[in-house]
DNA sequence: CTCCCGATAT
DNA sequence: ATATCAGGAG
């Protein structure tokens, strides 16, 4: 049974990281809005680098509007993509200002209509910030998921759909947190540390992999 | 499907 | 030196 398997796999991981939520820098839901923006196609590791400052000059949607794009470019150089970035924060700014009363909406649907947002920014924030359970698919839960063989497919919203099928709701947020953490430590995506796997025995990967490099 | 782009591992 | 990493929009 493919549920019985994704269910030993989420207490492993859980057992082996107690204490799992996003690794990226946040206080608030707002917060938490523009570092998973700023984290598209860029490591947790690098935007914890920027956000701690942005947010220290930065605090409301209507601060980030009130500065040139150069500024924000500058800031927010090194997350790469920048010039996309700050055109999508200060666009979803605006919507927050003007249609949100420049607080950030407390809905999947709501959220992932912002300027920027998708579906994996929209998980995150609404599983993050709110507790709304809700399966965020980035890379690590994307090469992951098709390691362990529980779906052959590159296509996020396959995994998002096929994880909500596997496990209960309560355990969404968690999934999405585990994997990420676990694709970041060991299940790395350039050389899986499959020595060091918790989940060596559940995962048809490793035996493929037998002999390459030593 | 293409464009957006810096940082880091190899 | 260069391949690879890491999402969203048009």
């Amino acid at each position: 049974m493919e549920k019985k398997r994704a269910l030993r796999i989420f207490s492993i991981l859980e057992k082996e990281y107690p204490a799992a939520t996003s690794a990226l820098y946040f206080n608030n839901p707002f917060e938490l809005l523009i570092a998973t923006i700023l984290s598209a196609q860029c490591t947790d590791e690098r935007v914890n680098k920027v956000t701690p400052g942005l947010f220290r000059k930065f605090k409301l949607p209507a601060d980030f509007l009130s500065i040139p794009d150069e500024i924000l470019e500058k800031e927010i150089f090194s997350t790469g993509f920048y010039k996309q970035k700050t055109k999508s924060i200060k666009n979803c700014c605006r919507v927050l200002v003007e249609k949100h009363d420049s607080r950030v909406p407390e809905s999947f649907d709501e959220l992932s209509r912002l300027p920027g947002v998708g579906r994996k920014t929209a998980s995150v924030v609404a599983g993050n910030a709110f507790g709304i359970p809700a399966v965020a698919v980035d890379t690590h839960v994307l090469r992951i998921t098709n390691l362990l063989g529980f779906i052959e497919s590159r296509d996020p919203e396959k995994i998002e759909f096929k994880w909500k099928e596997l496990l209960p709701e309560d355990k969404w947020v968690k999934i999405s947190n585990l994997l990420i953490l676990h694709g970041r430590k060991i299940c790395i995506a350039r050389r899986p540390q499959c020595a060091d796997c918790v989940l060596n025995k559940l995962c048809p990967y490793p035996s493929s992999t037998k002999e390459e490099k030593m």
